[in-house]
DNA sequence: AATGAATGAGTCTTCATTCAT
DNA sequence: GATGAATGAAGACTCATTCAT
């Protein structure tokens, strides 16, 4: 086995991330996946004790990559605006990078849950919220320190963190793959946005040409 | 029959909205519906000819209901700033005030259809089409008249369009009935972000506190 | 539809009896049991919420039947020898005469349960625990009586009844319908044997000859 | 190998026969198995051809046991009456001594059969009826002598052995290990029951107390 | 001897839909 | 208009078994 060849998990992960994202998840059996793969439903029962695991381990992944995507710019000694418009820039970089990872996430935000849930699943749900919560602190604490330092609006938090990053999600429902320079465009504009959204006017212009 | 009774279909449309946005679309039965309403699939079958029908008959009506709270504001004579703040404060409004409704219309954005297709089905779909062209085109045309005043800051449109709006689609993951000065609070500090994300800073203040 | 006809349930019951007690519940399907019938596993599932929820019914039809056939033996006014051997045999007639329900119960004595179970079948165990207990509690009374009588030898009540019962279950393991005068005589000859199993010797002579 | 420590086929039957008992042999997969076990199927398919032989391997271990356990009271040179209460007890006390193996037996006792069977388990099940004649015989030999020095009732022999033993089968579906002299006792009154059930009235008083 | 990966056939169950009444 | 019975297609999941290592 060469060293650039994924392993079974991932590959598995790849073709489910991607059919659920094109046919949603619901609509997508686990034969599906299975024929994307080449392989037959064992293969993936092999590894994934059941949908809902093999969908936990998805959204899993793709608030990871997020979180990795936009941790550096959150470590970054930046003051709050140029802070946050990177952040959000990274976000819908994210987004756009592994739109079907993300795109399985947006679906399931709903609360999900048919019925019986595994163990594994029950912890992997666990794990999820934590790192969701991990990313949202980032932001909400960004926003908490512009708000100190006058930059922006004094807003219900909750309110705010929720409604922008909703925004940012949005290329994940029209975005194809054309080519990086569109995708960098959308980023910033999406990001010139969000900080609009958060942001004092005056406060603004000392970030709205990213390019400076 | 009486005044305050409604007649047969709405009631199933509403037990309908209700059911699919609280457990999704595939994961409600006509079954389900049927119990909640306290009859059989039988009488779902003979008003909506099939569960697609019923889908699209929700998403109409959600669309429709939308379109109609924030038209007013549209038409009224006032300059592109306030009246795009006062059309997406309406919007969340409207989000909030038929929750059920519109939580179906945003799950069933991802496109996908199933297999067959009924004709009614078919024409049910051209007229929501139709109907959300003719309310995008409705943002789509204070933009671009506040492109053109100055007021907003010249970005691609179709991006601005389908972003703030998916930010205004916000509270349909989180609201929570409560009170309704709660959800006004909320569709202005949602209508203040949207006019944040896409106005030029000074324009802003004119419309800050849209009731003055 | 002709009066002699059965519904549907009872005839699902009677195919399902006859299938599991054949070739056992676990290795019986539901499309088996649907083919037996010249029905689809649809028609079942609409009669019975699942397959425990059949095999429950089939064991709740199996103690009724035999409550039915011993009880009249029982409320009769006959000293405990001779009324014990008359419900004996009518265990044992029981048995013969609808064999595939008894045969599930047998194979369900273990204990049974995969997991999941429906709320009906919960409810349905209950009813027959109850039922069985009821139908226990006749033979402890009768061997209670006797025991008090001096005709009945002193033993452990519980081991008791669970071992003759046992024997006179025997028949479902091996008995080939022929004719009925065979059935018959198995039925008394197992009569004699569990008299003989709680008897003391000489209170045995008085019903050795049932047809004395 | 050390003294104490049992090989691999063994333990696994060991296993194999608990999981078996415990939850069934249809509920029981191989895999559960060798969970048990600390191992994997491997380990298992390497000692055992399929799971059906596994099964056969018990219930000849089952019918082995309970042959070496009751042979020596058959051997002995003692009257049809005390012989065939030292052969019901032993029986009894070996269906409680190693309840595990021979619960396995008496689920098999349907005679079922899935489909394939491989050459080796036809070979066991040969040896397995061979070992059951062997068995059944003995008790049939007893009872014919009893029947011929007029110890014992003249009845059909056939329902006879199948039904007493039968009956000794009992603790099978109860029996619950707690102490020793328990399960003694529960012998002894079975085999009184035993005889009871096949003997005459007078011959019983000479063996009522078999230590005596 | 033992493991982990993979298979394929089978099983239970669900559900949209149709139809006679 | 409405119901209850029935269907058939599909889907999630299980498991005995095989095989390369």
């Amino acid at each position: 086995m060469s060293l650039g060849a994924k392993s079974a998990k991932p590959r598995i992960l790849d073709a489910a991330a991607t059919a659920f994202a094109t046919h949603g998840v619901d609509q997508t059996s686990i034969d599906n996946i299975a024929q994307a793969l080449g392989a037959t439903k064992g293969k993936i029962y092999h590894h994934f004790g059941s949908k809902g695991e093999l969908v936990c381990a998805i959204r899993k992944h793709s608030v990871q990559l997020t979180l990795d995507r936009v941790s550096p710019y959150f470590e970054a000694d930046t003051p709050p605006p140029k802070k946050f418009h990177a952040m959000a820039e990274a976000h819908v970089v994210a987004m756009i990078s592994e739109l079907a990872y993300h795109r399985v996430v947006v679906e399931e935000m709903r609360g999900s849950g048919t019925g019986s849930v595994t163990d594994s699943e029950r912890q992997l749900r666990l794990e999820i919220t934590a790192l969701q919560s991990e990313y949202e602190d980032m932001f909400r604490s960004v926003l908490a320190a512009g708000i100190a330092s006058g930059a922006f609006r004094d807003q219900d938090l909750s309110v705010t963190v929720r409604s922008f990053l909703m925004m940012l999600h949005a290329p994940i429902y029209w975005y194809q793959p054309r080519g990086p320079q569109n995708s960098q465009a959308i980023a910033t504009q999406l990001a010139d946005m969000a900080l609009g959204a958060v942001a004092f006017p005056h406060t603004k212009n000392s970030v709205a040409t990213p390019g400076e």
